[in-house]
DNA sequence: TAAATCTCCATGATATCCCATGTTCTCCCA
DNA sequence: TGGGAGAACATGGGATATCATGGAGATTTA
């Protein structure tokens, strides 16, 4: 699939008075095809600061809790982590968002974020979080790595 | 197949001022069909230097990724350990590419860099880094090198 | 009416495009 | 087999476009 929507690397951005911030060109390049031009962003379900994602993939979110039982506590508290703080934020002519006040609050964000891709989704961070994140993430133990990518497996291409 | 893509060779290339390369033409023609025109640079998963290949092997990597259930904190670390260092560079009218400064510092490359064939990606390596990766590689047991291949197995062919 | 939001424009930094140059490689013919 | 013409390639520098960002003014909302 050539139009797949993948968010790369890491882009350090600042959040104006206004609390409006530029997603990176790259993300929104991605974003591209899709029909809503802009983005989703909610609480990262677990970790640090805030997460965001195209429209359509949100709603590929939303398909899998379609598939737990309609009136289930389970789905009810899977919906209430993610849908009442949930976003969309359509960018502007020169491709900025503004966060609203909420999630700024709970991702710790004042001044400057780091928009950090991650396949299909993206994360947003405060300086702070940014380097727990890369810290709590990062893997030294090249034993620790290779159980890693051997859960993989591979197919033969 | 005709089309599959494989990287050949070692070339050794300059880096420019301002942080150009020339990927080498016979990489450049091995990924003349694919779609995306350029080559996806992350830090090398394990050992020395960077590692690139074409969108579409990546896009194969993150299949893999979709194998992992998609909330885990497996899928998220390996997520972590790619993505966000990541670049999709698409190369220009003369056949360069402008390496982000980070991976730069991070395989610590300057002015001269080797690329390394690997068969399905290519390494990228500073000339220090390319030193030892020969030596680290070099297998002068016969035995040793015996077993190796005896790994791999017939398959009729 | 005040506050918040949105639209538009200006600006500096950065990345990209375009053309020029020297070198190497390939091809062709003697 | 050797030499010369031409093409392909890597590389340098200047011009141009894009991007992130700040601020002014218009519009909307409470």
């Amino acid at each position: 699939m050539d139009n797949e929507v993948i968010f790369f690397g890491t882009h350090e951005n600042k959040v104006d008075r206004k609390g409006r911030v530029s997603i990176p060109s790259l993300f929104r390049q991605a974003l591209a095809q899709e029909s809503f031009q802009g983005v989703v962003v909610y609480p990262a379900l677990h970790g640090l600061g805030l997460e965001g994602c195209g429209l359509s993939h949100f709603q590929w979110i939303g398909r899998h809790l379609d598939k737990i039982a309609p009136f289930s506590r389970q789905r009810e508290r899977l919906t209430a982590q993610i849908f009442p703080k949930a976003c969309p934020l359509q960018w502007d002519g020169t491709g900025r968002v503004q966060l609203p006040g909420h999630l700024l609050k709970s991702a710790g964000i004042e001044d400057e974020v780091y928009f950090c891709g991650f396949y299909r989704v993206f994360r947003v961070l405060s300086p702070t979080d940014h380097e727990s994140f890369l810290n709590s993430n990062q893997v030294d133990d090249p034993e620790t790595l290779d159980s890693l990518f051997d859960s993989i497996g591979g197919d033969g291409q």
